[in-house]
DNA sequence: AACTTCGACAACCGCAATACT
DNA sequence: CAGTATTGCGGTTGTCGAAGT
């Protein structure tokens, strides 16, 4: 049994819209305001369905759009971003005030895809077009990292996220606030080969947004060459303590260099811990990043 | 000048998530 | 709780103008 469409297709328009139409759509939004699309085309005498109107006003008619002319540094930004996210462009546009994933998506094809190209890296993956396959267990102990995935509280308000590198000398955690993951979801086995995770990311992915296929797809994914260990454990554990002991403990907020934000809840993290001084902590440039572009709220999943 | 190819991007479609009843 | 409606996302297609032949 299919669904029902959106909307009745008999008697829409379809294709390039035209002044009118946007000049109706423009003027009813800014009497009425966004939602409601579904009704929006008959209130506002449009023979669109609603998906269309949303469409055209979120990717064209909005008057925060910038339209056009993305800066070096916008291109860097969404490579970063696409090589953490992959392509999930509604998120990669929320990092960047003024574009669409649409517009994006689109930028993304046309120009990004060929920049990388020519770079000789493969838009995809992120990594050396020219390089040869490699075996997700390759890795020497140093060279591995661990991901460890804590559920901080029973009403899942937030969880903790930290990558500890064993090769490096820093250690991050990083608190998603207001991220549902059933605390079941969040296991998969330490060593997921490869290929078989490919599979599962690249043909059973279905728009799935909890938190599990994030950090799937955008650390092991974007990293196969990591032997990624994910685990769940109690809050703070005796050997976590220890190990968390002489290193960097940063909120999410923190950690994309928003540490004065309001939202910053290092002193929950530093104070959980038995040591830590979160005054003395410097901001962790998250991506490379300069404090201030990111907006971590548009980070949670949907 | 006519035709073809290509690039850019607006718009559509199908699906999944979420909200509502 | 189940069924239905709505919204949002990502992949794909269609269209149009510019460049090339």
């Amino acid at each position: 049994m299919g669904r029902s469409p959106c909307c009745e297709k008999a008697h829409t328009n379809k294709g390039a819209w035209t002044k009118e139409e946007d000049d109706r759509l423009i003027s009813y939004i800014r009497a009425h305001g966004e939602g409601c699309w579904r009704s929006l085309p008959k209130a506002a005498g449009l023979l669109r369905c609603g998906k269309s109107c949303r469409l055209r006003w979120i990717n064209y008619l909005r008057p925060d759009l910038k339209r056009g002319n993305f800066t070096e540094e916008e291109d860097e930004l969404i490579i970063k971003l696409h090589s953490l996210l992959g392509n999930k462009w509604s998120l990669i546009a929320g990092r960047l005030p003024g574009r669409t994933d649409n517009e994006i998506k689109n930028y993304w094809n046309t120009h990004i895809r060929r920049k990388l190209l020519n770079r000789g890296i493969d838009p995809a993956t992120h990594r050396p077009l020219n390089e040869p396959p490699h075996s997700s267990h390759s890795h020497s102990q140093s060279q591995s990292q661990s991901l460890h995935l804590q559920n901080h509280n029973q009403n899942q308000e937030s969880v903790t996220i930290a990558v500890v590198a064993a090769s490096a000398t820093t250690t991050t955690t990083t608190t998603i606030p207001a991220v549902t993951v059933p605390t079941t979801t969040i296991s998969f086995a330490s060593s997921i080969k490869q290929e078989q995770y490919h599979h599962h990311h690249h043909h059973h992915y279905n728009h799935n947004h909890n938190q599990e296929m994030m950090i799937k797809g955008s650390v092991l994914e974007r990293c196969p060459d990591l032997n990624l260990e994910l685990t769940i454990s109690p809050p703070r554990q005796q050997e976590q303590d220890e190990q968390f002991k002489n290193s960097r403990n940063l909120c999410f907020v923190c950690s994309l260099g928003l540490q004065n934000s309001k939202d910053c809840s290092c002193d929950e993290i530093v104070g959980n811990s038995s040591t830590g001084n979160a005054s003395t902590t410097p901001a962790y440039d998250f991506l490379g990043l300069k404090a201030g572009v990111w907006d971590y709220k548009g980070l949670e999943m949907k």
